[in-house]
DNA sequence: CGCCAGGACGCCC
DNA sequence: GGGCGTCATGGC
C-alpha cells in the first residue's frame, strides 16, 4: 500500500482492494454507496470517525478530507492495509475453487471492525437477509442520532422500546447482549485475546449467540482469521466443492478464504 | 400464497 | 447428542 497526502485528502494506491467487494459483501452493514463522479464512492462510519471514500478507474482510492493522522490512526488499520493480500491469494490459489473465487473478486479485504458493533450486527443477521439487516442497523443508529449505541446505552432499552427497529424476535437478544456486556458478564476485549474455543464459549453465553454469530464476531470484530462462519451459503460451498472437508493448510486464514468463497457462491451468474 | 434470508432456542427422543 | 418446529419481518 502506497499513499500520498493531498489537499483533497489521502490518495491510496492498493491493487488488492475493491470498495464494492469489501464494503458491500456482508461483513459490514453501515456503508452506503452514493452517487459521484468517481468509479464509485462509499460513505460510512467506524466508531467516531466518518468517511467518504472513492475508487477511481485507475484503481486509486481517495479518502476525502482525511488527515494523515486520521488515516494512519484509523483507516489504515480498518482496511487492514498492513496485510499483504497478494500473498494470501497466492496461498489460496493453490486450491481450485478458492482460486476461482479469488479471480472472481480479488478486491475483498477483511475489515478490522469493532467487536461490540459486530456482536449486535450479527445477532441481527440471524435468519435474515442483508438488505433488511442494513435497515435494522440503520434504524438502530437513527435512535441515537446516527451513532452506534454503546452497551450501556443499549442496555437501557427493552424489546418494547426497540420495536421501531422491526427486528422481530431478535430484539430480546439485543437486550441480553447489551445487559451482559454492560455489566461485564461478557468482556469483549478479554474474549478477543482468549484461546478460540474459550472465546466461543464466552460469546455463546449471550442468548441469541450461537455457533454462527460467535464465529462472525470472532472473525469480523476480533480479526481472528482462523474463525470460519458457516451459513447457508458456505454450507453449499462445502457440500459442493469440499465434500472431504476444508483444506487443513488454510486453517490459519480460513476466515479470510471464507470471505472470498461467500462472495463467489452468492454472485455466481448461475447455480 | 409459499419460500427464503450471513440462525438460535426449546423441546423431544 | 441430533432432529425439528418455531421465532418476526420483508422481498420475491
Amino acid at each position: 500500500m502506497d499513499y500520498k497526502v493531498t489537499d483533497k485528502g489521502i490518495i491510496v494506491s492498493e491493487a488488492d482492494l475493491d470498495l464494492d467487494e469489501t464494503l458491500d459483501c456482508g461483513q459490514a452493514f453501515r456503508w452506503k454507496r452514493i452517487p459521484s463522479d468517481y468509479d464509485y464512492t462509499y460513505q460510512g462510519r467506524f466508531l467516531n470517525s466518518e468517511l467518504m471514500v472513492s475508487q477511481t478507474k485507475k484503481g486509486e482510492f481517495i479518502f476525502h478530507d482525511v488527515s494523515e493522522d486520521d488515516f494512519l490512526g484509523t483507516w489504515k488499520d480498518y482496511f487492514d492495509f498492513e496485510t499483504d493480500y497478494s500473498e494470501l491469494k497466492r496461498q489460496f490459489s493453490e486450491e481450485k475453487t478458492l482460486s476461482e473465487a479469488c479471480r472472481f473478486a480479488g478486491g475483498i479485504r477483511l475489515l478490522r471492525q469493532n467487536s461490540w458493533e459486530c456482536l449486535i450486527s450479527f445477532i441481527i443477521s440471524q435468519n435474515n437477509n442483508i438488505p433488511r439487516i442494513k435497515g435494522i442497523i440503520d434504524r438502530l443508529c437513527g435512535m441515537y442520532s446516527g451513532r452506534f449505541p454503546d452497551a450501556a446505552e443499549l442496555s437501557a432499552e427493552t424489546p418494547e422500546t426497540l420495536s421501531e427497529l422491526r427486528s422481530g424476535f431478535r430484539a430480546k437478544y439485543l437486550c441480553d447482549a447489551a445487559a451482559k456486556t454492560a455489566s461485564g458478564i461478557v468482556n469483549l476485549s478479554e474474549i478477543a485475546e482468549m484461546p478460540i474455543e474459550d472465546a466461543r464459549t464466552e460469546l455463546k453465553k449471550i442468548t441469541g449467540v450461537g455457533p454462527k454469530v460467535a464465529e462472525c464476531v470472532l472473525l469480523f470484530g476480533m480479526h481472528r482469521t482462523e474463525a470460519f462462519p458457516v451459513d447457508v451459503w458456505i454450507k453449499r460451498v462445502l457440500a459442493e466443492y469440499y465434500p472431504d472437508g476444508f483444506p487443513e493448510y488454510l486453517s490459519e486464514n480460513a476466515g479470510i478464504a471464507q470471505q472470498y468463497l461467500f462472495h463467489y457462491i452468492r454472485n455466481l451468474p448461475e447455480k
